[in-house]
DNA sequence: TCAAATCTACCTACTAATAGGTAGATAAGC
DNA sequence: GCTTATCTACCTATTAGTAGGTAGATTTGA
């Protein structure tokens, strides 16, 4: 059995992509910075994803397959509301921490007029889903008394999305200091239990 | 007296690309789309703009004086802590029903690593010049007994500011109708009294 | 088995379109 | 006549995308 030294070309190529789109945006980032990072040349892209609309939706469909996996995995491990919240919010934390920086919401909405139908559609099934995912959370967190909130849990969870989504912008302009303030400022009005 | 039939075109050029800004972000629209919306030609742009960064700051200098405008123009009012809020709050609501439809913040964020320093900055200011107003709303109605929140009130401004920029890009990717829910979820939290 | 056929994963070399930007002419108005 | 505002006519760089080729691996079949 041998170790894989080089990745997979094909996923190299979305994972770069995936980077450039939320570093610099959908119409900032072009087959030649993708083709300079993997050592290769243009052409060779395109043998891959014969037009930037094809890598586009790419990116975004292979990024909805990540998060219903994450979904799955935290389905999987049966945890307490306050916990499956948690997990969510630390989903936002990893695109911080790691090279994301913003989420994809964010980078597809703000390019929106700017990006293609598919990529559109398929942004919109992202947020359907983390707005129902929050929701669930929410519904079963106020059943079992383990979190707090008033009102509807659909909009609270479109408040949570939100503010999720903004903090990374403004943790990026500012200093990633002040994300992890807007998390903790949301679990606090939001878990009841004294534990950190 | 005269009205004026055709607006200043340095004016007009700093309206459109903010328009097309916030539509489709900074790498996105060219100087051809300006040209093309105010019915001049390309080079006559380069006249009032050298450089697509000149146009670019100004866009986003210009914008900042207005948001300074409208905070002088509420502390002139003397607005009550809710009121000031409102105020603040129906800037956001004015973004999504004009034709601008996102926030600047999240515009420069997403856009970050592909936009000119200056823009940069400039976003910068604007972010902390919010959070500020923000801030100072919240204490004065936190010591008027008029606001409720919990912890640090510039902790409470972030999240207040975080959840205005994402509630708009998620408006944007599904229904404007939610961004009215974030708002009523925010000020439910937030303000005391019973009236709406 | 071994040669022919096919496929994979690139390459070089190109195109048409668009980008931001510039030089210099020109027209209009004080 | 000088300034302001706009034009025509370019330039250079970059973009996404295409045509056609090729080395080497894999499959097929007599």
């Amino acid at each position: 059995m041998e170790v894989a030294i080089q990745k997979d070309t094909k996923q190299s190529i979305l994972d770069i992509a995936e980077d450039l789109l939320h570093q610099k945006g959908y119409n900032a980032f072009s087959y030649k910075d993708i083709a300079v990072a993997l050592g290769i040349k243009n052409a060779s892209i395109h043998y891959y994803f014969p037009s930037k609309e094809d890598l586009g939706e790419a990116v975004v469909l292979y990024a909805f397959e990540k998060l219903k996996k994450l979904q799955e995995k935290a389905q999987a491990k049966n945890l307490s509301p306050p916990e499956e919240l948690d997990f969510f919010l630390s989903i936002y934390q990893h695109y911080l921490e790691k090279k994301l920086k913003i989420g994809l919401i964010g980078t597809l909405a703000v390019n929106f007029a700017a990006i293609p139908e598919k990529m559109q559609i398929a942004g919109q099934k992202i947020t359907q889903t983390c707005i129902a995912w929050l929701q669930s959370i929410l519904e079963k967190g106020r059943a079992s008394q383990t979190l707090r909130f008033e009102g509807d849990s659909f909009a609270q969870a479109l408040l949570i999305l939100a503010s999720l989504e903004g903090a990374l912008q403004i943790a990026r302009l500012t200093d990633n200091q002040h994300f992890y303030q807007i998390v903790g400022q949301l679990r606090n009005s939001l878990i009841l239990s004294i534990t950190i």
